[in-house]
DNA sequence: CGTGGCCCCTGATTGC
DNA sequence: TGCAATCAGGGGCCAC
């Protein structure tokens, strides 16, 4: 469940200790760990040790951080339940760790960067950087994500308005804005006041507009009161803890008043997970005969 | 080719 | 009380 926010804090408090170390030995306990490292553990091992790391970049929900040769990546996915964990070189794996990798840095000598993951879906990979676009191979296929400098929110309108699907789905699909997952498309849908189910065609572009700027600030939001609740070394660095959810308008609140007019709120199935939004501020659209696509003319 | 649905996985929780 | 079914969901993959 670490989405954009919560990888982002898992970036910052990594920087400071992987930037500038070298990798003094990796173990791979578990290779299902290293899925996405087509070439295997031992392989994932031997390149890896001895490499010096370089600082964390992010793309989405897409972690990775470069070698100094400039042409591979340690690349990082959390899945659902994976974290990264600074700990001393005396400290043992926890239960569900899948990866150690010894580091000699800098600033605080000998740590050790533990990959655990309970549900296996997250995974470490070396992946090979893309010289021209700065990010590694299997990160190439996802768009921009919205805290990107990058990102353009008016391509992003055009795109969403062209799609033919509901505006939920759009938002979780990786390939049109990156680093969105269940619990923050659940709270901008509520922010913007648009239900999860409304066609992407019919939604004005103001209002996709709206949307992904909504997206945007609570992304912030989490981010701001996530970067408050770590501390610089071994600690949280995984976003787990709750997951910000004090800021929660939306997710996982279903029977509960809705914080705008007072609904109560309501989850439905949607997609084999749950969809949580307000059945008063966020109008299921009528069904529409999809004719006028333009605004509100026609 | 775009879209939607399935499945990977494990632990907590729910239900019988 | 104990065991089985259910739920959580990011993203790759595949069928339509």
């Amino acid at each position: 469940m670490p989405e954009l926010p919560e990888v982002e804090v898992v970036r910052l408090g990594l920087a400071p200790a992987v930037a500038g170390a070298r990798v003094s030995g990796v173990e791979v306990l578990d290779a299902r760990g290293v899925r996405r490292h087509a070439a295997g553990p031992a392989d994932f091992e031997r390149r890896l040790t001895n490499a010096v790391l370089g600082e964390p970049r992010r793309r989405g929900k897409f972690l990775w951080i470069p070698l100094e040769d400039g042409t591979l990546a340690l690349l990082v996915h959390l899945g659902m339940s994976g974290q990264a964990l600074l700990r001393t070189a005396e400290q043992p794996p926890l239960r569900h760790t899948r990866v150690v990798i010894g580091l000699d840095t800098p600033a605080d000598g000998p740590l050790a960067l533990h990959f655990v993951d309970q549900r296996t879906f997250g995974s470490l990979a070396l992946d090979p950087l893309d010289p021209a676009r700065l990010v590694p191979a299997q990160v190439a296929h996802i768009a921009p994500d919205p805290l990107e400098p990058a990102f353009d929110d008016r391509a992003f309108v055009t795109a969403l308005r062209a799609k033919r699907t509901t505006v939920k789905r759009a938002l979780l699909d990786q390939t049109l804005v990156s680093g969105i997952g269940n619990i923050y498309a659940d709270e901008a849908l509520w922010g913007a006041r648009v239900h999860p189910e409304q066609p992407t065609a019919t939604l004005s572009a103001s209002r996709a507009r709206r949307l992904i700027e909504e997206v945007r600030e609570v992304m912030l939001r989490a981010l701001a009161e996530g970067g408050t609740s770590f501390d610089a070394l071994y600690i949280n660095v995984n976003g787990e803890s709750g997951y910000f959810s004090r800021s929660l308008r939306a997710y996982g609140r279903h029977g509960l008043p809705c914080e705008r007019c007072g609904a109560s709120l309501v989850r439905e199935a949607f997609m084999n997970r749950g969809s949580h939004y307000c059945p008063r501020c966020q109008r299921r659209p009528r069904a529409t005969a999809r004719t006028g696509d333009s605004a509100a003319g026609a």
